[in-house]
DNA sequence: AAAATCGTAGTAAGCGGTTACTACAAAATC
DNA sequence: GATTTTGTAGTAACCGCTTACTACGATTTT
């Protein structure tokens, strides 16, 4: 780098300049250094400006380690989410980013690749850090032992003066001190469904989801609760579970067609998977909406840029984002007192494009 | 939340167990505990069991903010992009944060949304945190206060022990003590446009970027470079800037439309930029790569579900948001000696789908 | 003019860790 | 058996800030 030690110097590890060296500099208590920069008290204007001068001078910033350590706040919130390039997740991320920066707070993110013991980890990792709040973003599993380890965390955060908000994802049972913003998984399905039978489609392929994931069980369900309205009978062969992401959409529509399996409609669990399948329909030599109709979930903004525009459930990601951030730094507004619910819920729509046409 | 206090308590922040508490419920001193919990100097079977089991029973996790204070690094890297949800930067920061991952570092994320200012004051927020890195992220803005401005930063950082990374932007001139990961943008561009002019096109319209924007420049130099390279002249009116973004090549593309400007192939300054030329050609009955010929620059995943799929300049953009953490700590490597390049330059090439067409 | 009030600034005790230095049995060496 | 070495563990001094408490000259009040 620009200063290369003289060969023989000992390791020094450099530092900056401190509270200290700028009071000395000024003239000035460390006391006085701290409150003109703070302006949480009274200070001379000349003093005022014999600190700041101090300040410029030395380059100085003040360490946010010692300012949390001694403060009651660490101005930070934490964001755990799958994988931060995956649009859903990003947009969410992008509502937590904003609102957190609008809060005057600096954001730790981390991704678990969808491994949830990693998941159980950095939270205590976020927990060393003492964040004003940890958001946990996306549909989690059931297993009832990640659960149990999950809601400890909760607890421990609770105690220690934090929150884990739950963003997307289902409660972690009842008295487990949380937070949540919801959206309408199963609405959403349902009405998307309702849709594609409206349309005259009675044989829909559900495709897409890792089974004992929140996110697809509310989906599925949705799905179901619309058949059943409508007096249709479930099909286990019509639902294919399996994970999120383009290549299983595409995968496992090439296994479908590849089977005599009789469909009308393909609902994907969301827009992702929807890509996936286009291509595979594609390669088939079927046209959609022509041959067949698609819908996916979620309206990323790859689901308009798809050839057809992909019919899709609108959630609104980023506002999600924003109100889990809302919900984890309620305690910390102004009026401490006012008790903000401890739960949201964001509504969703069916976004009507290309992708679906009547059965024929 | 969970314990709702009774309403003439005091407001007490709720504290975590501390060092001192496990100490004192396993019967040995503070720096016992440490010792045992950081295992870098020898404590006997039995005593560490015993700090163990105090460490469980009190759920205590270490507080960051004073080990950090304490210690050498806080085992922090922040990055700076300019929005979390846009693919382009959202790939990069997934780089960073697996590599930072495994090196057992935690990322800060923030956005400046396209603002200097906002990008000066982000990084003075960093240096605050003591992060062991800050990355700095996509194209630069070539104004020369902003320059001097950054620059002071860099060296301010430098001389706190950290790095500023330039990751994809170029340097703040020499001696200013940086690292970089740098592509190859005007290579890119040179032989993008240079496999366009191969398929018969010369009036080719180069469209996107902001003037003055580092990213912008270096592609359309290698755009220039090119055509004369092949005896075209360079034509004012065929090269459109103004900014990155959808909107933007959609309208451009619209008003450019609207004259009767001739060409036969459109480079968009990025993947996204085509994405909105793409939709304004369409909305005027124009077909790609039939009437137009499109290529774009990137090659985000959404390059590959528009239709058609598009022709694009791949950036190893994973790759250099993990190199970009790579250098930024190396100087934290078991072997602090070895001084490893500054700056490094991964490569680019082209990937040729369905948008280009020879011309007829 | 004495007393009370006000505006400013300093002193020092934490916040929760790490680690250099010291202490002291038990084991090894002479 | 006396001395040195070795293995563990304790003491206490920081790291850089915030803030309760104290101090004190200048105004006001009585």
């Amino acid at each position: 780098m620009s200063t290369p030690s003289i060969t023989a110097a000992a390791h020094v590890r450099p530092t900056s300049a401190t509270i200290a060296d700028v009071a000395a500099v000024a003239g000035v208590s460390v006391a006085t250094v701290s409150r003109a920069l703070a302006g949480n008290y009274p200070v001379a204007a000349a003093t005022r400006e014999r600190v700041q001068h101090a300040v410029a001078s030395l380059n100085y910033v003040p360490n946010a380690n010692a300012r949390a350590l001694a403060g009651a706040t660490t101005r930070t919130v934490g964001i755990i989410i799958n994988d931060v390039a995956d649009p859903f997740f990003a947009y969410i991320a992008r509502g937590v980013e904003r609102q957190a920066s609008a809060d005057g707070r600096l954001c730790l993110i981390m991704a678990t690749n969808g491994d949830k013991e990693r998941e159980l980890a950095l939270v205590d990792l976020l927990r060393e850090r003492r964040t004003d709040a940890v958001i946990l973003v996306g549909g989690a599993s059931d297993d009832p032992a990640y659960r149990k380890q999950m809601a400890a965390r909760a607890r421990a955060l609770d105690a220690d003066g934090s929150v884990l908000v739950l963003c997307g994802r289902p409660s972690l049972g009842p008295g487990v001190p949380t937070k949540m913003v919801a959206y309408d998984n199963e609405g959403g399905a349902f009405a998307m469904t309702d849709y594609l039978i409206s349309q005259g489609h009675r044989r829909i392929l559900y495709i897409g989801g890792p089974s004992n994931f929140s996110t697809t069980a509310s989906r599925l369900a949705g799905f179901n609760r619309a058949l059943a309205a409508r007096g249709i009978a479930e099909d286990p062969a019509l639902v294919q579970q399996g994970a999120f992401g383009r290549p299983f959409g595409y995968t496992r529509m090439k296994e479908i067609l590849a089977t005599d399996l009789d469909f009308s409609a393909v609902f994907a669990a969301n827009d992702v998977v929807a890509a996936g399948v286009l291509q595979a329909l594609e390669e088939q030599g079927l046209r959609v909406p022509d041959d067949v109709s698609l819908v996916g979930y979620d309206d990323v903004p790859m689901a308009n840029e798809l050839r057809p525009r992909l019919t899709t459930v609108h959630v609104p990601l980023e506002d999600m984002g924003r109100e889990a951030v809302r919900l984890g730094l309620a305690d910390f507004s102004h009026d401490a007192g006012a008790s903000s619910d401890d739960t949201l819920t964001v509504g969703t729509h069916i976004i009507i494009r290309d992708s679906v046409k009547p059965r024929s």
